[in-house]
DNA sequence: CAGATAGGTAACACTTGGATTAACTATTCT
DNA sequence: AGAATAGTTAATCCAAGTGTTACCTATCTG
């Protein structure tokens, strides 16, 4: 894995792990809870998790009253950092180049530039 | 590939193929400058740009005096479909109204898709 | 037309990723 | 202490992805 956003998009290229993320949109739950909530098992579900956890989308958590139960919620970064990389790309469009598109569009009706 | 946010995850999860992003956000380019670029071979860039039309990412199209040239530029489509994902998850810690506000911020001033 | 140029396709080898079954660790309960 | 529960790790198998070399198609140029 080369940086943060490659294991951030390789971590999400994946729709159980999405599904994942869905779910812990609600709420923070247990790995038994993920696996049964994404219909796979156990053991699929620990290596995903492994995998959002080693992304930094995901982190664990024990709970007090049993430490059995490994309780897993979003961090916020990775997204930010996700969002910040898509928010710059997206300049493409919304910056200076705008003016130039909306000219072409306009002379002569056809495709993007 | 399940849905078109999965097509678009998947072929951004991989570096070269962000490479080839970053290098379109300057200006359309030919498919050898890719593979120049982002320092891989003629085949494998190929492979790579046909990842890359298949999720929507990017278009190909012919210059007109010469039909051998491929010219690959960026389409928005995709990047407002992740973006509108990235919102939802992140609604999570801005609350509905945040993320309206920002989805407002980030949509105004921009060209048509 | 012959040869060069631009690019994509095919076949192969290699690696990676994910699912499954079985075992293992840690903790709780009776 | 012994059995049950929660979760992870290990071993194995198979599918999918990537790079390379060689070849193919289309187009341009002399």
């Amino acid at each position: 894995m080369v940086n943060q956003l490659d294991a951030t998009l390789a971590a999400l290229a994946e729709p159980t792990r999405r599904r994942v993320i869905e779910l812990l949109r609600e709420r923070p739950r247990r790995a038994s809870e993920l696996a049964a909530g994404a219909g796979t098992s156990g053991p699929a579900m620990s290596r995903h998790l492994r995998v959002l956890r080693a992304s930094g989308l995901v982190e664990e958590r024990r709970v007090d009253h049993d430490a059995r139960v490994h309780l897993y919620h979003l961090r916020r970064e990775r997204f930010v950092t996700l969002q910040a990389w898509l928010d710059e790309v997206q300049a493409f469009w919304t910056g200076q180049l705008d003016a130039y598109r909306e000219h072409v569009e306009r002379t002569r009706g056809g495709s993007t530039p």
